[in-house]
DNA sequence: GGGAATATTCCC
DNA sequence: GGGAATATTCCC
């Protein structure tokens, strides 16, 4: 039943308290509650309740707890507060107001990241280390690629001569994931290294959801449906 | 001066005034201070320097800014306590007494890898992904080498009727950081690769340091001094 | 003894 | 309003 906090549950007894309504008590119907006399708020009520007397300390939980402070109109002065769960005879609702954590720094794309330790500082330079790796093998796969479809070109015109086909190029070869055939044309070799690089959708995680693509490389060419790899690392630990 | 926390300065105070010296003063030569009796000191000190009268409260903060309990002996009861920078007369001493930290949780082998939010987790799933792709591109690689290894070898066995050159070969060619000709040995090819590959020395971070290789792979035999990509992720997010 | 949640203070 | 340091409470 009185599973909320502390703060709450004083906070409501001291506004529900018709001893005291020309201190404080509840308005606009019981939906909000007013401090009618801030002074006597102060010395009178705060002491009876809480380990300090000073109203700043009770609007920052106010705040913390998520009330919201009612901008002060022509028909009414005093200090006027609302929360959508504090209401009058409510005891009920008081289980749903929860105090706010301190939150993780949202990103900004104006302010610069926050690294707050050493260890994810390593993180962060990892991150970008492999990054780097990886954008250089795939370039160097792509000139490799290219090479070979030249050699295989020169193979192609050297053997236009006798039609022959090439038997030991077939046979040696060391890995089965590349079934590519001397007469196989680039352009759908690289079609299927697209199924090799690409992230398995079934994993929980993809590039697309984390990394933001900032610019695009010759390695977008090769993998059409994948994530360029060259995300900025600086946003991701934004989040940190 | 007086750069010391709140709670030790009060404490001084409480501690150096003479007129409760039967409740809590100082002891072993000023040495350390000893709280002669708990209950007066609980609802007649407590009160006068802080917002609470509980002993507990109170021992919770000796505590936080480093002091320790002195185990009673025979000759002496109370509650003892003592810290290096807390002595009779010294208050110059006073600001080198700091308030302990949250400590992070250091890794301990045993231990499961504890991710503390939902970010840290997408970043961990962004390792691994990254991970697994960059030994896919490495592996594609070098059986992509070895396709183009084979394919010269048929060159070169085509062209040994006529020892002609391949000029169209050399003339074609995409990217620049390969200068690889038709003659040149594959198994060099692959030693100007490493280059490519490794983290370069001026950089802060090095794999190594991070990164405990845990089984080998084919990539070892094709990048000998740079370590192993396939390191334990959850052993770099046990210190998160 | 100390981790962690809540409370109070201080400051922007 | 809210971040962050310090204080108090609660609990292991």
């Amino acid at each position: 039943m009185n599973s909320c906090a502390p703060f709450v549950r004083k906070t409501f007894q001291l506004v529900s308290d018709n001893t005291t309504n020309h201190i404080v008590s509840w308005c606009n119907n019981g939906a909000n509650f007013t401090i009618w006399n801030t002074q006597a708020f102060q010395k009178q009520i705060l002491p009876q309740y809480f380990k300090h007397n000073n109203l700043c300390s009770f609007v920052r939980q106010l705040n913390t707890y998520g009330f919201h402070k009612i901008n002060a109109t022509d028909a009414v002065d005093g200090l006027e507060f609302s929360h959508p769960s504090f209401k009058q005879g409510a005891k009920h609702l008081l289980a749903k107001i929860k105090r706010r954590k301190s939150k993780a720094k949202k990103s900004d794309a104006q302010s610069s990241p926050v690294v707050q330790d050493a260890n994810q500082l390593k993180v962060a330079e990892a991150l970008i280390s492999l990054v780097k790796r990886q954008q250089e093998s795939e370039q160097l796969l792509m000139s490799v690629c290219a090479e070979l479809q030249e050699a295989r070109s020169v193979i192609n015109s050297l053997q236009s001569g006798d039609k022959m086909a090439s038997p030991s190029l077939c046979g040696k070869r060391a890995y089965e994931e590349v079934e590519v055939g001397p007469s196989y044309p680039v352009a759908k070799k690289l079609k299927s290294e697209e199924n090799l690089f690409s992230v398995p959708t079934q994993e929980m995680f993809s590039f697309d959801e984390l990394f933001q693509p900032t610019q695009s490389t010759c390695a977008a060419t090769m993998r059409e449906h994948d994530a360029p790899i060259d995300f900025d690392i600086k946003e991701l630990l934004l989040d940190f």
